[in-house]
DNA sequence: CTTGTCCATGTGGCTCCCAG
DNA sequence: CTGGGAGCCACATGGACAAG
């Protein structure tokens, strides 16, 4: 079996790009998305008598324009109140106390709203960038199962979500494993012997520089579930599914080389592209 | 139906270190 | 002395889901 490692001198053809779009293509539906809310927003101010008004009024619409509102709002009126402070509703009189001081007065953003075109498209723009975060991850495991059920689907059994949703808890699935550690998915025999816990993730950009520290994290994985499956004698291994142009980065090849020669045999690392011929059904069977 | 939480990736400031 | 690689931290939106 050709080590992770093994691959790296021809990365970039190992791995997967999952498409993003191009500016300024996006415009286009970003009006259609965002151009009714700006619009909303506009009659608002035009409606109340102070910035504090304003917030009071935006959390008094319904979902989903509120949520969209919201942000709006911290653009032009309030910078520092964060989504998670906006997010409840029964929070507002409190913000509104506590930071609302801070707030741009009503007056300037009449102006600066007078003073943008009509319609907006930098401000579309900005909304719009944020509108599909998240999305390339779940596109990753997506193909994954795809994969893996036309594969192996008569054979075995792979659980977990395959878009979002909550993650396999493997103090759940796992008799008297003790430690919350959250899993991808989870395959199987028919007889539901635990086979291999799989961890996914697609790296655009810096790879995954939000959580750098999970070369160490995956390292604590590795090593709890390895002592487990000697202690109870289960044919248990780890499968890290990485893809994405952020591999070729910096030093990601290298940890996740790193990680699998750790494992001695009990991990694997692969990219989607390299599944057919590494995860086999006699690695699984190992 | 509404709200809060969990999970996903993206962005960028900051510090430390080292090569040129 | 400067610039960039790398790691650390904080914070962003939104979909799915569970609970009320």
């Amino acid at each position: 079996m050709a080590s992770f490692d093994s691959y790296k001198a021809s990365a970039s053809r190992w791995i997967t790009f999952i498409d993003s779009e191009f500016y300024p293509d996006y415009l286009d539906e970003a009006k259609v998305v965002y151009g009714s809310v700006l619009e909303q927003f506009a009659t608002l101010v035009g409606e109340v008598h102070s910035s504090a008004d304003l917030l009071t009024r935006i959390s008094q619409e319904p979902n989903p324009s509120r949520t969209q509102l919201l942000r709006v709002f911290r653009k032009y009126v309030s910078p520092d109140t964060s989504v998670e402070m906006l997010k409840r509703k029964n929070k507002i009189p409190e913000i509104i106390a506590e930071f609302g001081t801070r707030f741009r007065s009503l007056e300037t953003v009449k102006q600066n709203l007078l003073s943008r075109p009509d319609p907006d498209e930098a401000m579309m723009a900005v909304l719009y960038e944020y509108k599909s975060r998240g999305q390339k991850g779940y596109e990753l495991t997506e193909a994954f199962f795809l994969w893996f059920n036309k594969t192996f689907g008569d054979d075995y059994k792979i659980q977990g979500p395959p878009r979002a949703g909550r993650d396999v808890m493997l103090n759940e699935v796992l008799p008297n494993f003790e430690s919350r550690i959250p899993a991808d998915f989870l395959i199987s025999r028919p007889d539901k012997t635990p086979l291999v816990l799989g961890f996914a993730r697609y790296d655009s950009d810096r790879g995954g520089a939000q959580e750098d520290d999970r070369t160490g994290g995956n390292r604590d994985k590795v090593t709890e579930i390895r002592k487990y499956a000697s202690e109870k004698k289960v044919p248990l291994k780890v499968l890290f599914l990485n893809d994405g142009p952020g591999l070729t980065l910096g030093s990601m090849w290298n940890d996740y080389a790193a990680l699998e020669t750790y494992g001695q045999g009990d991990v694997m690392v692969c990219t989607l592209k390299m599944l057919d011929s590494r995860l086999t059904r006699e690695w699984l069977e190992s």
